[in-house]
This record gives C-alpha cells, structure tokens and sequence, in this order.
DNA sequence: CAAGCTATGATTAGTAT
DNA sequence: CATACTAATCATAGCTT
C-alpha cells in the first residue's frame, strides 16, 4: 500500500440506509440481499433453537430457484412431524385466471388498506374462537366423557365461527369484484363431504 | 411516593444486555425469549420474502409443543415443493406472480391488492372447508352411531380448517404490522389430535 | 401472562472483491 | 453466490405495568 498518502482511505461507505420493504428492482441487489437475509435468518432461527431447546424447519428458494434448508435437528424431521398431525396431500385447485386489467385497479390505496384493517379485526375474532376451541380440547377427551351439553357448545362455536366466514368472504367479495376469485363464482355452493375428503386427503388417509 | 424526592424517575432501563446462545435456565424466560424471537425470526422471513420475492415456510414446535408455521405463499405449496411437488402446481404459483409485476401501480397499492388477492384464494379454501365441515353436520348425530372411522375424518378436516386459519393470520399480522391488532398475537397454537386418535381409535397413521 | 420501555448489542444497505 | 467493510438502522434483554 502506498505507506505516504495517508489520505488514501478506502471509501468510507454512507452505511446502511433505510429501506422499505417492497420487491427489489436490481436482480443482482435481490441476490446479495438474499445472502445475506438468509444467513441472518439462519442464525436467528439457530439461536432460537438453542436458546428454547426447540425442533424448527426453514425452507427457502433462492431467487434462482434453489433451495436452503435449515433444520433442528434436522428439516426432514420437524417436517414430518409438522405434516404428520395434517394432511400431506392437498388438492390444487388453483384458478389460473388472472387475467384482469390493471387499469381496474386504480381505486385508491386507502380503500385498500381499510379492508385490509377490517380484515385484522375480524381475524382477530375468528382465532378468538379458534383458540376457545383449542381450550375445550376436546378431542383429547375420551368420547365417551363427552356430555350433551359439551357437545353444544362446541356446535355453537363452529355454527358462529362458519358465520363469521362467509360474512368475511362475502364483503371481500364485494367489495372488490376486480379481483380474480378462486375457482368458480359460485363458491357459495354446496360442496359434498366425501368429495371434500377426498379432495383434501386423495385416499384414506395414507400419508 | 416520596414527593420530595423529584430525582425519582422511570428506571432507565438498564438496557440489553450480551447473552450467551445457550439454553435458557427458567422455563418462563424460555417462553418469552421464545415468543419475542419468534416474532421477530417471521417478521425477518417475511421481509425477505417480499425483498427478494421468494418462497418460504417456517415451522417451529414452542417448548409447549405447539407447532408455529409461516408461509409464503403458504406453508404447504412450500413444503410441497421442497418434497417433491407437482409440476403444475409450481407453474400455476409462478404464474400468477407475474401477473403483478407490472410497475405502473403505487408499489404500496399493489402490495395491498396483491395480500387482498391471496386472502381470497386462501378464504375461498376455508370457506370450502367450514361448509363441507358443516353439511357433515356430525354433532347432530348420536355419538354411538359414529364409528371411528367417521370421528377419524371429522377431527382431521378440524385441524386442517384449525392451522390454516392460523396460518393466515400469521401472514396478515407480519406482512401488515402498521395495521391495529386487537387481542394477543399469541393467539395462535395447534391442537392435539394425534392423541385423540390414539384414544378413540388405536389406529396408526404411518408418518 | 401479555405488553410497553429503552439502552445496547446485533443486523445489514451499499459497495467492492 | 459468498465476503469484507462501515455507518446506520433494527432487534431485544431485563424490567416495569
């Protein structure tokens, strides 16, 4: 190095700046940022571990497609535990209609997010009644302990929480008919258990 | 109070403090570090998740054992994917993607509009799985008539309705932190089902 | 038991290698 | 894709409410 201009210093970097949290624009900054993200990531899911002595899985696909997997112990293994409580298969019927004009899309911002606000609240209620459920735990009561009166509750519960979700759908439905939805129009419909089953479970359930 | 002694303040907190990444002694502590951190480990993963467009899950078991997970889109396309998913499936994701890249919206808008679009997809699923829960309408019927096969089902279609609301709310909670938000973030947790099937029937499901 | 507070430790944006 | 560097921004441990 040049040992008498002193002045030489290595361009001071303005430091980091504040960002806002939206796609990056530059593919070659999205792939430093994932780098970097994703050790950090890593490591705050690492410390978590260690710190909580707890099983986690992360799985992640870089902007080229490739995955990562961080596990503790191992991902294989929370993600079969994680999937051995649900149901590993689950039918796709994803609507590929997407097909609709942007120029829709100019109402304003604020709109948006006040749905989006309202969407909170409501959710809030929902896992409200969730949670009451899970409080109940009645699924780890044998069945034969089950009286009338419990199951009642438990009936009320679902009638309430089935209402609160078609009434959320409904005004997200109508208040934005811009926006592609699902697969038929008609999703209000009737829909057959067995066919439900099989569509969520393929078979009898042979994970 | 000592009204005389003005020189009393709000403790100033001492501040963080360097911990050692090793497994916390108390219990309780363990639950708050674990729920500060796992806050703050979904709020990193969704960043990055919007940062770089990516596909992400987290699943994470608390020191209670109840499993946290986080998604983008959601938790299951991922794990899918990871496992081995269909071709079509990832087509239809990448697809409807695309759709929103144009950059002529107010990015803050079509970030909105984006979330409102996947809460539809995602409350079109729910609502299927609340209506096909509710046309088996099995708590109308005698508990001695149903056989294990039938509870089987039933508690499974449960815990699946269960953890995709949980999801979902999760989602919602970080991608939106600016937004009011009622009760307990902690509302969130999972059932114990595979005791209850364990109980009633005995019968394995090989996972 | 969940939810603020705040000083400090930890992470990272921008850039170059 | 991964690292090195620096200045700022961010996250959070220990307490309090």
């Amino acid at each position: 190095m040049d040992v008498f201009n002193h002045q030489i210093k290595k361009t001071p970097t303005s430091g980091r700046k504040k960002i806002e949290i939206k796609e990056l624009d530059k593919n070659s900054n999205k792939q430093v940022t994932f780098s970097k993200r994703r050790a950090g990531l890593f490591k705050k899911a690492s410390e978590l571990c260690v710190l909580c002595n707890t099983q986690l899985a992360i799985i992640v696909f870089s902007p080229a497609d490739k995955p990562f997997c961080f596990g503790q112990p191992n991902a294989d293994a929370v993600l079969r535990r994680y999937l051995g409580g649900t149901l590993e298969f689950e039918a796709s019927l994803e609507a590929k209609d997407n097909s609709f004009s942007h120029g829709e899309l100019n109402t304003k911002y604020e709109e948006a997010m006040r749905v989006l606000e309202l969407e909170r609240k409501r959710m809030d209620e929902i896992e409200n009644l969730a949670k009451a459920w899970d409080q109940g735990n009645w699924w780890d009561q044998p069945i034969d302990d089950m009286d009338v009166e419990q199951l009642e509750q438990y009936t009320i519960a679902m009638h309430e929480l089935r209402r609160k979700l078609t009434e959320r759908a409904d005004e997200l439905r109508f208040r934005f008919p811009m926006l592609p939805y699902g697969a038929n129009p008609n999703a209000t419909g009737a829909v057959n258990f067995t066919g439900f089953l099989n569509q969520i479970g393929g078979k009898k359930f042979g994970f």
